[in-house]
DNA sequence: TCACACATTGCATGGTATGCAAATGTGCAG
DNA sequence: CTGCACATTTGCATACCATGCAATGTGTGA
């Protein structure tokens, strides 16, 4: 099993347990991707996965809670890291270009790590239903979001704890605990507002919109462009573009100048 | 089994044979919401709703593809519905506006059937991975209204064959096969502009956001009334809006005038 | 080195999902 | 009314998914 070299510092101040546990995850989680572009994530079975991760099928869930879960699940800090963007992010900027610049410097690994998002791609297209499970950010996810955008807006709203990561430690182990620890109130939704709740979900489609459209079209358009073209559309309320029939191949060039 | 008066005209013309069928299915998805409501959704077995609906376990699979589907899928018309009201919406109306009517007369039911959905909410609380999966559209719907929306913008696109629903049956039998039919051509998607693109996905996106802050503050708002708000959030750019501690509950209005 | 902590593994169990063939029921022509 | 053609239901067998538990092996700190 390759070790890979991480775009972020992974496994940095670890021991060589911790980065044992990130070389399996990353084993299972390529070996995955790979069979399952090729065959289809269904006929991909966790024990073929484990097998080619060279791991026991037991071992597949101590690191993913279900089958899918191994295609979605990328890295369980990122939706940390946006939050924590979005915090730090300059005063003057509106809460739709926070959200923006944050998802934009996250998703910069999307253009480095050109191949294996490729692959994720095919996986996708193939089986539509994992984009509807956990692209962009996943429900969980999107409620913390939802919460750091309102308390960036107002810092004295509804008393909410705010919501950090954990310990240094990081949720890296093994299974991460994404959903409700067991007894967490479900009504705790309650006190967030529309707005927040709103831009949360929508740059998170606007995100996955512009992962699809960018692997559809990939050859003359970059990934910058098109993300840097979805939040145009967005901030200027959807507008109907000008006209440009777009797809009429003599032209590369798609959507505004 | 109760049979159960329809919003829509269903089994009208139809013999015994599909009313059968309609009422099973009604009876299977109303047993299973029901039964989830109070249990959770991860804890009803396929065995148990087969049971309370008076069918066999394996009776529940001839209608549904999964477990969780029984408690997503509503009505497999709802997206043919939505793409021909946008088709056949007043020509002055922007594509927003269009989509946004379209989806107002579709989710209309919502405040019918205020039972039912309802009971759906306390499901999709209690297991937010459910909202994931199938809300408003899935993913394959979304390509559909996409492909919908690119048309009504310019109807001499990319010849793509324009989407319609099936013969006059519908897709209220056994099994609705929504999926690509076997040998679909994944790369079908490349012709869809990104506007079209992300407009659906946006929509959908907002009208799933509407329904969770809905049930999430129910009593205060009425679900038009969000709608509506939503909807002007994103044609005006998302903008931040007037401070507006919202929550507040002596004044009805939420965002701006 | 020794003992502890933790990850991996095998085994057992229960639930999910599909294919196939027999039984049952519906629709329709004779 | 009767019998045929067809669709649906059902039971059975099979494969896979997912979890809990106990035993084993390896990294970590004293």
């Amino acid at each position: 099993m390759h070790t890979m070299q991480c775009v972020t510092n992974k496994g940095a101040g670890a021991g060589l347990r911790e980065r044992k546990k990130q070389a399996t995850r990353a084993a299972l989680s390529e070996a995955a991707v790979r069979l399952a572009a090729e065959h289809g994530a269904e006929n991909v079975t966790v024990e073929a996965i484990s097998n080619a991760a060279g791991v026991s099928p037991r071992t597949f869930f101590n690191y993913f809670d279900s089958h899918d879960d191994v295609f979605v699940m990328m890295d369980p800090d990122v939706g940390e890291r946006v939050r924590r963007a979005i915090r730090d992010a300059p005063a003057e900027l509106s809460p739709l270009d926070a959200v923006r610049e944050a998802m934009a410097a996250e998703l910069a690994e999307v253009e480095l790590r050109h191949e294996v998002w490729s692959l994720r791609a095919k996986v996708f297209q193939k089986s539509p239903h994992l984009l509807a499970r956990g692209l962009g950010l996943h429900m969980a996810e999107e409620r913390d979001l939802a919460r750091t955008i309102a308390r960036r807006i107002d810092p004295d709203g509804p008393a909410g704890p705010d919501v950090h990561g954990g310990p240094g430690g990081s949720g890296s182990g093994t299974r991460s605990d994404s959903a409700a620890p067991a007894g967490a109130d479900p009504c705790e939704d309650a006190d967030i507002d529309l707005y927040p709740r709103l831009l949360a979900a929508v740059a998170g489609t606007a995100a996955r919109v512009a992962i699809e459209h960018w692997y559809a079209h990939s050859p003359p358009l970059t990934f910058p462009e098109i993300f840097r073209d979805v939040f145009t559309h967005l901030s200027a309320g959807l507008p109907q573009p000008p006209a440009q029939t777009d797809d009429r191949p003599s032209d590369g060039r798609t959507t505004e100048s």
